[in-house]
DNA sequence: TGTCCCTGCAA
DNA sequence: TATTGCAGGGACA
C-alpha cells in the first residue's frame, strides 16, 4: 500500500530548538533546530514513502482567532534564533524533495488533518509525523479499500498505530480525544477547559458517560470540588471542543497524489549541508551513491533458488551516525552496572543480546551481555573474559543479580536478535526473561522470509553498514579463539554494536511491519509467541536409548561389511561403496551398464532410482542399495545421535530453525530430528531408540491429511469438502473418482495411485513428474490427471488463481496471512518460473499447515503450564507433536491436546487429529 | 580447512 | 520435469 508521511514541520522545528543546545555554524549563524529537523527528515526518507509534505503554519491570523480571539494569545513571540532558522530549514526541506505546504487562514493541523482522511479515503496508509498529542484525534485503523492513520514522533520513537495504542496512552479511544482536550483545556494554547481537570479525571468521565455532551449533561451529578469546577465549565466546554478540533475538510490546491517525493537536489544539499556545517549530512551525500552500488550486487540465491530476494530494494542511504563509531561503554564496574540498568528501566524497552563461547545455547558459556536503549549508544558487560592480563571484571553472579529485576520484568520490553539463544543462557543461569516483546530475525523472517535474516545482512540491507564481523574479532577457521579469549575492547566494539544495531533494525522493521496488518499479526500472534514455546521444547529435549543405538550400529555394521564382501566379488576389485564418483566409473564404463539418470550437473547418476532401473541386468546395483540403506541409517542415526546425547541433561536437544523455512515451516538441526525414518523397518527400528523415562510414556499426536484438508479449504471444492467432511479415505474416494470405481471397488494399486495424484497436486506436479513416480507412461498419468481435474474443478481453478495472483503481486499468502514473496515467477528463465509457480502452488497448503501447528503449540504450551509439569511438548515434526507424559496424566492429556490441535484453525473441513501412545516414539506413532 | 556435489532421510 | 528442509561422505582447491 502506498504511504502517505505528513510532517507537522512547526512542532519539530520548536521541539528541536528547546531540545537541542544553541549549536552554530563557523559564522556564527544559529543551527541547531535546523540540524533536529534536517535528521529527523533524513531518517523519514530512510522509510521511503511514496508521498510527503512537510506542513508549516502560515503567517496571519486563523478561523480560531476569529472564533475565540484570545486563542494562543500568550504564546510568546518566536525566538530570534529559531526565526533565523526558518528560511534556511524551508530550502533544506525543499532540497531534499518534500513539498512544503502553507496554507492562510488555517493551521498547519488543518491541512495535516485534511490530507490525512484524504489520504485514507484514497486507500493510502498516512504516517503523521508530529510531536503534538493532539493528533491522536486522527488516528484511523485500515478497513478495506481505506489506508491509515497513524502517528509517529520521530524524535522519541513513539507510535500510535492503533485504536488500542491511543487507548493505551490516553485512556481513551481517538474520537474521544477532542472530548477530552476540552475537558482538560491547554494553557499553552490558551483554550479553556474544566480547572483541575487533567487527563485522568477527563478518561474517567468519558469512560463513564462517553462523549463530551454526556458528561456535561451528567454535570449535576458530579460531586466534590471537582464537580463544581466542572459546571463553572460548562458554558466555554463547546467552544473549547471546536478549538481542539482539527479540521479535516479545508478546502485545499493539493491532493495527496500530488504530493509524490521528488528526486532530491544534490547540489542544493550540498551547498547547504557545507554552509551550515553538517558533516555527517555531507558525507552521506558522497558516500550514497558508492554504497547503492554495493548493494545492488544481487542477493545470494539460497536453496534452489526458485524464489529469493524479492523486487531487489535500493540500498537505502548509509545511517550518518552509523560512519562514525558509536558511543559504546564497557561496564566493568557495580555502579555503572546500576546506572545502566536504571536507564534502561527508565527506557522501558531496549535491545539485549549476550556473547557466549560457543554456538550451541545448550552448552555454552556466558562471556557478556550488551544493551542499548538509544540508537548509537549501547554497553557491554563482560564478565567471563579470560586472558593472560585481562581487566577486573564484574563478577559473574552479582552482575546477574543486579540484571535479574529488570530481565524478568515483563513490563520492560526487550528487543533481540535471535533472542531464543539469549533465552536459554540466561535460563540456565537461573534467570526467566520476561518482556520478550521483538526479535528482529523473525520481523524480517515475515516480511519476507526468503531473504536472509542474519545481523550482518539485516544490517547491510536496511541501514547500509557493514558491521564489525564476528571473525574480526576472534578471528576465524582453526585460529579462531573462543569468545571468552577476545580482548575486552574489541569485545567491546562487537557486542555493543550488536545491541545498537539491533535496536535501529527493530526501528526499520517494526515500521515495515505496520504497514501490512496481516503480516503484524503473524508476527505478533504467531512467531514471537512461538520464541518462548520453541526454547522450553527444546530445553526439554528428548530421551534416547544410547544403548541400543549401539546395537543397532552393530547389527547394521554387521551386515554392510557383508555387503561390501559382496559387492568385491561381483565388481571383481575392490572399490569405495560411499564414492558416487568411483561407482559410475565402475558401473557404466567397466560394466557398460546404461546411464539412465542424469545429476543436476549432468553427470550419470548413482541415485536410487538409476540404481533400481539397471538392476534387472546386474547383480552388483542390487548390493549397493542394500549397502546405501545400511550406510546411512549408521552415519547419520545409530552413530550420531549418541553422540548428541548433553551431558548435563543426558537427552538429545535439537535446535529449531523459526526462521528456517520460506514457507513458514519450522527446520530442525543438532540433531536434524525432522528426518527421523520410519518407512523402512531398518529405518523404524531407530524410533525405538527414542524412549520415554519410567513412569512416563511418549505421546505423539499428527494432524490426518493437513495439506489435503487445507487444499479443499482453499479450493473450495464441493468434491473434496464432501468428502472431507463425510470423513472419508481421502486417497480412496479420490481413486473411486479418478477410476471411476464404488469405494468398495478401489484396488489397492488404484488408492495407491490416487495418492501419488493426491500428493502431486501438492507439490504443484506434471504429468510427467506423476509417470515417473508411478512407473507409468506420460500418456496415462496425463489422463488421471484431466480426469483428476474434471472430477473436482475447484481444485483445477484454485491452482490456477494462485498461479494468477503471484504473476500479479509477486506473493502467495497462507490463510493467516503469511506471505511468500516469488522472485522468479516475473523474471526468471522459463525453468525458474515454473519452478516458482511449483512453489507458490505448494506454498498456501505448506505454509498454513504450519501457521495452524504453531498456533496449536502456543495454545498447548500455555495449558501445559498449568499441569505442574505432568507433561511436556519435545519434539515438533511438521504436522506432529510428540509429548512426553507421566502415565497418570497420559488419559487427560489424551482428551486435551488433540482437541486443542484440531481448533486452532477453523476451517471448511474439520481437522483431524490422530494420537498413539508407547513407551518409545515407535509405539507411539 | 572450506566448499561443492551427490545422495537420501522426513513431512 | 513434485514442495520444504538437514546432513553425511567424497572430492578438490
Amino acid at each position: 500500500m502506498p504511504r502517505l508521511v505528513l510532517i507537522d514541520g512547526s512542532s519539530y522545528l520548536f521541539r528541536a530548538f528547546h531540545a537541542l543546545p544553541p549549536l552554530t555554524n563557523a559564522d556564527g549563524e544559529p543551527t541547531g533546530a535546523l540540524f533536529g529537523v534536517v535528521n529527523m527528515l533524513r531518517a523519514t526518507l530512510k522509510e521511503r514513502p511514496d508521498y510527503a509534505a512537510y506542513v508549516v503554519d502560515a503567517s496571519g491570523p486563523t478561523f480560531r482567532e476569529q472564533m475565540y480571539p484570545l486563542y494562543k494569545a500568550n504564546r510568546p513571540p518566536m525566538p530570534d534564533d529559531l526565526r533565523a532558522q526558518v528560511e534556511p530549514m524551508c530550502r533544506i526541506v525543499e532540497a531534499l524533495g518534500f513539498t512544503i505546504l502553507r496554507e492562510p487562514g488555517v493551521e498547519a493541523d488543518d491541512v495535516i488533518g485534511t490530507l490525512a482522511l484524504q489520504g485514507a479515503a484514497e486507500g493510502i496508509d498516512v504516517t503523521i509525523s508530529t510531536s503534538d498529542k493532539d493528533f491522536a484525534q486522527l488516528v484511523r485503523e485500515p478497513a478495506p479499500g481505506q489506508g491509515l492513520v497513524e502517528l509517529v514522533n520521530t524524535m522519541t520513537g513513539s507510535r500510535l498505530d492503533s485504536i488500542e495504542a491511543v487507548m493505551a496512552k490516553f485512556g481513551v479511544r481517538p474520537d474521544q480525544i477532542v472530548d477530552m482536550l476540552a475537558l482538560m483545556g491547554d494553557s499553552v494554547d490558551n483554550i479553556p477547559g474544566v480547572a483541575k481537570c487533567g487527563p485522568k479525571t477527563a478518561a474517567k468521565w468519558l469512560a463513564e458517560h462517553g462523549t463530551l455532551d454526556a458528561v456535561i449533561a451528567a454535570a449535576d451529578a458530579v460531586k466534590g470540588k471537582i464537580g463544581e469546577s466542572l459546571r463553572e465549565a460548562l458554558g466555554q466546554l463547546p467552544l473549547s471542543r471546536q478549538l481542539a478540533t482539527i479540521r479535516t475538510d479545508v478546502p485545499l490546491p493539493v491532493t495527496p497524489r500530488t504530493l509524490a517525493l521528488r528526486e532530491r537536489d544534490i547540489e542544493s544539499l550540498r551547498e547547504l549541508y557545507a554552509r551550515y556545517g553538517f558533516n555527517q549530512a555531507l558525507k552521506e551525500l558522497d558516500g550514497g551513491s558508492a554504497a547503492d552500488a554495493v548493494e545492488k550486487e544481487p542477493g545470494r540465491a539460497r536453496g534452489s533458488g526458485r524464489y529469493a530476494a524479492p523486487v531487489a530494494e535500493d540500498a537505502p542511504p548509509p545511517d550518518p551516525a552509523l560512519s562514525a563509531p558509536g558511543e559504546y561503554e564497557t561496564v566493568l564496574d557495580a555502579d555503572r552496572l546500576a546506572a545502566w540498568i536504571g536507564m534502561l528501566r527508565e527506557a522501558g524497552c531496549f535491545a539485549l543480546d549476550t556473547e557466549t563461547d560457543s554456538l550451541d545455547p545448550l552448552r555454552a558459556n556466558l562471556v557478556g551481555i550488551s544493551f542499548s536503549a538509544e540508537a548509537g549508544r549501547a554497553a557491554y558487560v563482560p564478565i567471563g573474559h579470560d586472558y593472560p592480563g585481562v581487566p577486573t571484571q564484574l563478577d559473574r553472579q552479582s552482575a546477574l543479580d543486579a540484571l535479574r529485576p529488570l530481565l524478568e520484568d515483563a513490563g520492560v520490553r526487550k528487543i533481540g536478535q535471535h533472542g531464543k539463544y539469549d533465552l536459554h543462557i540466561f535460563r540456565r543461569l537461573g534467570i526467566e526473561v520476561r518482556g520478550y516483546a521483538e526479535d528482529t530475525m523473525l520481523e524480517s523472517f515475515v516480511l519476507n522470509s526468503s531473504q536472509r535474516h542474519d545481523m550482518d545482512s539485516l544490517a547491510k540491507r536496511l541501514l547500509g553498514y557493514d558491521t564489525v564481523a564476528y571473525e574480526a574479532v576472534a578471528g576465524k577457521g582453526a585460529k579462531q579463539i573462543p569468545f571468552n579469549a577476545v580482548a575486552i575492547d574489541d569485545a567491546t566494539r562487537y557486542a555493543a554494536e550488536d545491541a545498537d544495531i539491533t535496536l535501529r533494525l527493530h526501528g526499520q522493521l517494526s515500521a515495515q511491519l505496520q504497514a501490512t496488518p496481516s503480516l503484524q499479526a503473524v508476527y505478533r500472534e504467531i512467531e514471537m509467541p512461538l520464541v518462548q514455546v520453541l526454547a522450553r521444547i527444546e530445553a526439554n529435549g528428548v530421551m534416547v536409548d544410547a544403548d541400543e543405538l549401539r546395537r543397532q550400529t552393530a547389527d547394521l555394521s554387521r551386515r554392510m561389511l557383508a555387503a561390501q564382501q559382496k559387492a568385491t566379488e561381483l565388481a571383481g576389485r575392490s572399490f569405495n561403496l560411499d564414492s558416487p564418483k568411483q561407482l559410475q566409473a565402475l558401473l557404466f564404463d567397466e560394466l557398460g551398464l546404461p546411464a539412465l539418470v542424469k545429476t543436476p550437473k549432468g553427470q550419470p547418476s548413482t541415485n536410487e532410482e538409476a540404481l533400481e532401473a539397471i538392476a534387472d541386468q546386474h547383480e552388483l546395483p542390487r548390493v549397493i542399495l542394500d549397502y546405501r540403506g545400511l550406510a546411512k541409517l549408521r552415519s547419520t542415526y545409530t552413530e550420531k545421535l549418541p553422540e548428541m546425547i548433553n551431558p548435563a541433561t543426558g537427552r538429545v536437544h535439537t535446535s529449531y530453525h523459526q526462521a528456517g523455512a520460506a514457507t513458514g515451516r519450522l527446520a530442525s538441526s543438532d540433531p536434524n530430528l525432522q528426518n527421523i525414518p520410519i518407512r523402512t523397518e531398518d529405518g523404524r527400528r531407530i524410533r525405538k531408540a527414542f524412549v520415554a523415562p519410567p513412569g512416563r510414556r511418549l505421546v505423539a499426536c499428527d494432524y490426518s491429511q493437513i495439506e489435503l484438508r487445507i487444499m479443499a479449504h482453499l479450493s473450495g471444492d464441493a468434491g473434496l469438502l464432501e468428502a472431507f467432511s463425510a470423513g472419508a479415505d481421502i486417497h480412496r474416494a479420490t481413486a473411486a473418482e479418478v477410476f471411476g470405481r464404488r469405494l468398495e471397488e478401489v484396488t489397492p494399486n488404484e488408492r495407491r495411485a490416487a495418492k501419488a495424484i493426491n500428493f502431486g497436486l501438492i507439490y504443484g506436479m506434471g504429468a510427467f513428474g506423476l509417470a515417473r513416480n508411478l512407473g507409468i507412461g506420460r500418456g496415462e498419468a496425463q489422463e488421471y490427471i484431466a480426469t483428476y481435474f474434471s472430477r473436482y474443478p475447484g481444485v483445477r481453478d484454485y491452482m490456477e488463481r494462485t498461479r494468477q495472483q503471484a504473476r500479479e503481486q509477486g506473493y502467495v499468502e497462507t490463510v493467516f496471512g503469511r506471505r511468500l514473496y516469488l522472485e522468479y515467477i516475473q523474471r526468471g528463465n522459463q525453468a525458474q518460473r515454473a519452478g516458482a509457480e511449483r512453489a507458490a502452488i505448494n506454498a498456501p497448503m505448506q505454509g498454513t499447515a504450519a501457521d495452524i501447528i504453531k498456533r496449536a503449540m502456543v495454545d498447548i504450551d500455555g495449558w501445559l503450564a498449568g499441569q505442574g509439569g505432568a507433561a511436556q511438548m519435545i519434539l515438533q515434526v511438521h504436522d506432529e507433536l510428540v509429548f512426553e507424559v507421566d502415565e497418570g496424566f497420559v488419559e487427560a492429556l489424551l482428551r486435551e491436546v488433540p482437541r486443542r490441535m484440531a481448533a486452532a484453525a477453523e476451517l471448511r473441513v474439520p481437522l483431524v487429529v490422530d494420537s498413539g501412545v508407547g513407551a518409545d516414539w515407535d509405539e507411539a506413532h
